[in-house]
DNA sequence: TTACATAGATTACATATGTAATCTATGACA
DNA sequence: TGTCATAGATTACATATGTAATCTATGTAA
């Protein structure tokens, strides 16, 4: 905690499968990305060795394998990555940023709803 | 257009300079980034001259100066930037996003009520 | 027991990025 | 008209990132 280690867009690929597969090995990771990437076997490894460098993943040994686990919460991780977004390209309003989404992407008439419903509950911070 | 060249953190410093001010010139891009950015000069000029070189901008000359203009529309830049964004952190799920911001972040109440009566004009993509 | 497949460690290498400094030409001032 | 500040061009250099291949040790099958 406290490390403010940047995830790279591989890197988050990775991340993606290890929060998803707590305690997987490197082949279960190459065995989830086989059909999301084109990656050989050796460049995960090495996404998944520089994790560990930047502290972002530990591991434990099983025999000759390793098992990998994060040492960081997903939701902090996409809070973080988030808030750098919003400041990067919409200066921090994240009104406008919702516009853009709203406008653009695809949403059900459920997910209106939903979302909706969740700005009622929400309380404003005064 | 059909350019696909990123834009990396330094480079949408500059940009939302430029954008903001069409025409300007490197001197005043400099001058619009002093408190936001501890960068020398030299950098502010390394940066635009990365910008043109990825034709993301592009310069008319007067006298020895030259005035700097944007090849790409922000609203675009936006977008392509959002997609990767929203793909790569969340999945591709505005909704999870959207939950994560509205927890989050700061919203006044007239911001809530804003959001609120865009998603009520916002039809749904079927 | 020995050879081999395979795990992780180390090395590789091009491009991108952050952050400048130096070089070269020229418009403006003395 | 010569000098100099300054504009953009070129060069610099460390770290990050994408994308692997090679090295080294070892569990397992024959």
């Amino acid at each position: 905690m406290g490390n403010a280690s940047k995830i790279s867009d591989s890197e988050w690929e990775i991340m993606k499968i290890i929060w998803k597969n707590p305690n997987c090995t490197a082949q279960e990771v190459i065995e989830q990305l086989k059909d999301r990437q084109k990656w050989k076997p050796k460049t995960v490894k090495t996404l998944i060795s520089r994790l560990i460098d930047k502290n972002i993943i530990g591991f434990e040994q099983f025999g000759r394998e390793y098992k990998y686990y994060s040492l960081l919460n997903e939701e902090e991780c996409r809070k973080t990555e988030s808030n750098s977004f919003l400041h990067r390209v919409y200066n921090g309003s994240v009104k406008s940023m919702f516009l853009n989404f709203i406008e653009e992407e695809n949403l059900s008439k459920e997910d209106i709803e939903e979302l909706k419903s969740i700005l009622n509950e929400r309380k404003p911070k005064l």
